[in-house]
DNA sequence: ACAGCGAATTGACCCAGGTCAAATAAATCC
DNA sequence: GGATTTATTTGACCTGGGTCAATTCGCTGT
């Protein structure tokens, strides 16, 4: 099996295989972390019949690109994509990156235009769901909307996050965080936390995190010498999770009581 | 009348008066702004049914806290809001400045409490809207989550734009990208788009731009010398609009030409 | 009006991280 | 395989803007 077309190393088995990609949302690994959060069991039903299991996309294949008209939502189901605003200058700022069980697109609702663009990280399959089927489906089912609304005021709420650290966070919490995070993110999709691929380039890290790629070099270079992390080309191991952790939140966020299941892994 | 009261200048003549603090959504001049859009006339009266007109509220009072247990939704009548995420030592990060028309509270749909806290940049009236009577409602007008969906993927998108800012853009790209957005955002509520007070103060601003707040004196004074803007203590007058807009947006939109020379006076 | 205090301005200094440049290391193409 | 291109690393240097400190400005309350 072509290990490396998946970048994200599974914890010593494949979840994804060729049979599963055509699985429905009520058996899909993910639907805890997708669209059907929350529907009963016929609603999801009705949901996947609109949805469309589109054959795997290649390394830099768009899923769609700003300006273009909105026509679906799309549901990460393996693999991972990227987000980011072209600029007039060929350069492009890295919004987010997207992992299974993430839906990308929600930014176009308003406009009636994707506001952004997205491409594939690494070969990658996704679900399409096309909007104005869901609009029609919200008719019978209200709580699609109401999940709809969820899931974009969780990406707000991210998004918040993404401002403090781009906002007031020194380089070496940037990519603690960054790193920390997707630790935390794989766990959640059954990935290991401690040891993952990396599937978007330094300088794209770099651009998410809002600093030049030799910053970021440096640092994956000085988090090793430090004992933090284990790091290869893409492949990364975290050794001291959580000093990683602590590295990312200085401070630490006062008396939020935030849901910690970090530390137990 | 205590003009004061409303920091941000009207063109000539007072919108908002006590008279108008207890219209109803339907004859809001800010419908078209806020959550009414899209509905239908009676629509809007069923949802105004269920808005509660609170009395003014004063500089400083909250509207909600980080970690408040999310009951409403809040329109921004007259005045302005402020939104932030407090932090361990005191400190705070400014998240946004909202405006007359606009909705807050949208990231508390997803975890049921609030993310981040609100409050008064001034003396403001706000409409507070139950959000299990919006969901009770939403039953009966699916429009009505559907708008939610639009308020909240807007807010996304303008969100985008915040991480370009921090991300990539320099502290005078990000001053003048502040005055020129806040001058849109004004003349879009019938406020002079060339003419206004701010309601935050510098520090306030430094923190939503990412900057020290030196950093933003020394800028408003330049931008002054440079005969960009006429600063005086709150009150803002943009000189040149124009250039202002084309020093906040660098490398433009492809097939702009710039060199409007900042120096050269 | 005046004292007291926080907000804003201004100056002096410094450093985190950007930029430039060069050396490797991988990936891609004949 | 070997050549070309592209990504990453590393070093040397420099600057934008942060930090610290001192003033001044403009509120507030009495």
């Amino acid at each position: 099996m072509p290990g490396d077309l998946l970048t994200l190393t599974l914890d010593d088995q494949h979840i994804f295989t060729l049979d599963h990609l055509k699985a429905a949302c009520e058996g899909c690994s993910l639907a805890g972390l997708c669209l059907p959060v929350g529907l009963e069991r016929e609603e999801i039903e009705q949901l996947e019949r609109i949805v469309k299991h589109s054959h795997p996309l290649h390394k830099d294949d768009h899923l769609f690109q700003a300006g273009d008209r909105f026509r679906s939502l799309y549901a990460v189901r393996s693999g991972s994509v990227k987000t980011y605003l072209p600029s007039s200058d060929g350069g492009e700022q890295i919004l987010g990156f997207h992992l299974p069980g993430e839906v990308v697109g929600l930014d176009a609702i308003d406009s009636g235009s994707h506001t952004c663009s997205a491409r594939m990280l690494e070969t990658s399959s996704v679900c399409e769901i096309p909007f104005s089927r869901l609009d029609e489906l919200a008719e019978t089912i209200p709580s699609i909307y109401r999940q709809v609304c969820r899931l974009l005021s969780k990406e707000l709420s991210q998004e918040s996050e993404m401002l403090i650290l781009l906002g007031k966070k020194t380089a070496d919490e940037r990519l603690a965080t960054f790193l920390s995070c997707l630790s935390r993110r794989l766990e959640k999709r059954g990935f290991s936390p401690t040891e993952f691929n990396l599937s978007m380039s330094r300088h794209e890290i770099g651009s998410y995190l809002g600093l030049a790629v030799e910053t970021v070099s440096r640092l994956f270079t000085r988090f090793q010498e430090d004992g933090l992390i284990e790091v290869e080309r893409k492949h990364v191991r975290l050794l001291d999770p959580q000093r990683l952790y602590d590295l990312a939140t200085p401070g630490g966020h006062s008396s939020l009581k935030k849901d910690s299941s970090l530390s137990g892994g």
